[in-house]
RNA sequence: GGGGGAUUUCCCGAGCGGCCAAAGGGGGCAGACUGUAAAUCUGUUGUCACUGACUUCGGUGGUCCGAAUCCACCAUCCCCCA
């Protein structure tokens, strides 16, 4: 099977250019192509991941990966798919994202002559001049067009900002640029960016009389159309710090049946035929697809060791098991009041609510556990002695965080 | 540059000078049901020393016994005319 058939059959490819010319290029490892991320935060979340997977898979068939992080279009910001704009970042902040960026990187993709190479466009775009630029590629836009383009449609009744409709410029501007410093054939990137990125093959075509290719990669939502890898509280990061790997595993354990298949397919590695058989599965048999689901990715993204822990965290948890690997927290003897502390106190000081408010409404609404039994006065209380030996604290079905004092 | 409108709790969106911690919806959380799924039903959703107190309605002052509601100025955004 070929690589781009089998981009195919995992459901990765939205949109191409031209089909064809990319499946040649591709199979026979003759692409060097180009990813964009925006700087915007200092960890990669799952989004990203998804990128990384196909670079990855790309850069096994062959071919030339370019990781271009956007130093530059950092300072204007992307509209697309977004409705409100997005607050402006000062250069420290964005080196700083840059460079956590790349350190996340370097566990997926190789770098290296000949192999990977990344590049961050503040390289070029700070040094363009404004007139100079409005010169040499002005005359390749039209504004009618570009209105046209869906991200921007959206934008026109909310309020479009000169400055993010200039994203547009930047970002088919970095592939000319790329075109012609590294020979860059292709760019990928999410389905929302297509606009964006036929605005390069555009200008390369016109600036350069030459063709390049691009391909959107379909971007993972749920049943509901938004976009995996987004909870609540944020979005689901490749950082150990800012998202566990136990928590990790727990998102993608707890993905809904309709997505659980869509997700194995698109973002592990297992081989095709396996996944198929996998398809077959109904009912409570969809948990063990989400058990290898939660695995395998976590594995790729924070290594064997810490996904097994999370899965036996896991399994200890919600079935029988040792305690060991629970996500845990301590707390000091100067939290206590008469060597004692209530069950509220233990709520909050586990992080498991963000209010003593909250930890009394969820007691109250029988919500809380303490080493498996229900507790329902919010006035129980706990003594150093039972604390120092460590409490499993528990709030709703998914919440747990073993307690010690120390 | 001129004229008009807007700014409410996580989001959308009601809101009469006292009965407003503020309707309704969404989302979140918890309970029931389950398979750590979905759907459904119920409760809950500012904080705290929780049958009471305190802090919120873009910002700053003011009027009033009393203001999210009235006035002034400032800020931001939208619309129309140029």
């Amino acid at each position: 099977m070929t690589i781009y058939d089998e981009l195919v059959a995992r459901g990765l490819i939205a949109q191409v250019t031209d089909e064809d010319k990319i499946k040649d290029l591709i199979n026979e490892g003759k692409a060097t192509f180009y990813i964009g991320f925006d700087p915007t935060a200092d960890s990669l979340h799952v989004g990203h991941f998804m990128a990384l997977c196909l670079m990855k898979r790309l850069q096994m068939a062959g071919n030339r990966p370019i990781v271009l992080v956007g130093g530059g279009t950092g300072y204007i910001g992307d509209p697309s798919g977004r409705t409100d704009m997005r607050s402006m970042m000062t250069p420290e902040t964005i080196q700083h994202n840059c460079d956590c960026f790349r350190k996340q990187m370097e566990r997926f993709i190789e770098f290296g002559e000949d192999k990977a190479i990344m590049v961050n466009n503040a390289d070029w775009l700070l040094k363009l001049n404004y007139v100079e630029l409005l010169r040499e590629v002005g005359a390749c836009f039209s504004v009618n067009n570009m209105l046209r383009a869906e991200c921007y449609k959206q934008r026109m009744e909310k309020g479009l900002s000169f400055l993010e409709f200039n994203y547009m410029i930047m970002q088919s501007y970095d592939f000319y640029h790329l075109y012609k410093t590294y020979g860059c054939n292709m760019q990928f990137g999410g389905d929302d960016q297509w606009s964006n990125m036929l605005g390069g093959t555009e200008l390369i075509r016109r600036k350069l009389g030459k063709d390049a290719y691009a391909m959107t990669i379909t971007l993972l939502l749920n049943s509901e159309g938004k976009k995996m890898g987004k909870t609540a509280s944020g979005a689901v990061w490749l950082d150990p710090n800012k998202t566990s790997p136990f928590d990790f595993y727990q998102y993608w354990r707890n993905v809904e049946d309709s997505s659980v298949l869509k997700c194995i397919r698109m973002l592990t590695f297992l081989p095709l035929e396996q996944i198929d058989e996998m398809d077959k599965w109904e009912g409570s048999q969809l948990n063990t697809a989400k058990e290898i689901l939660a695995f395998e990715l976590t594995k790729l993204v924070h290594g064997e060791e810490e996904a097994l822990k999370a899965q036996s965290s896991a399994k200890a948890l919600f079935g029988a098991g040792n305690t060991d690997e629970m996500p845990s927290q301590t707390i000091a003897t100067e939290d206590l009041t008469d060597g004692c502390a209530d069950v509220l106190t233990l709520l909050v000081k586990s992080g498991l609510v963000p209010s003593r408010s909250e930890a009394r409404r969820a007691v109250e609404q029988g919500g809380v556990t303490v080493d498996g039994e229900k507790v329902s006065n919010i006035r129980e209380s706990y003594d150093a002695e039972r604390l120092a030996k460590g409490v499993v604290i528990r709030r709703g079905k998914k919440n747990y965080m073993k307690v010690e004092l120390h």
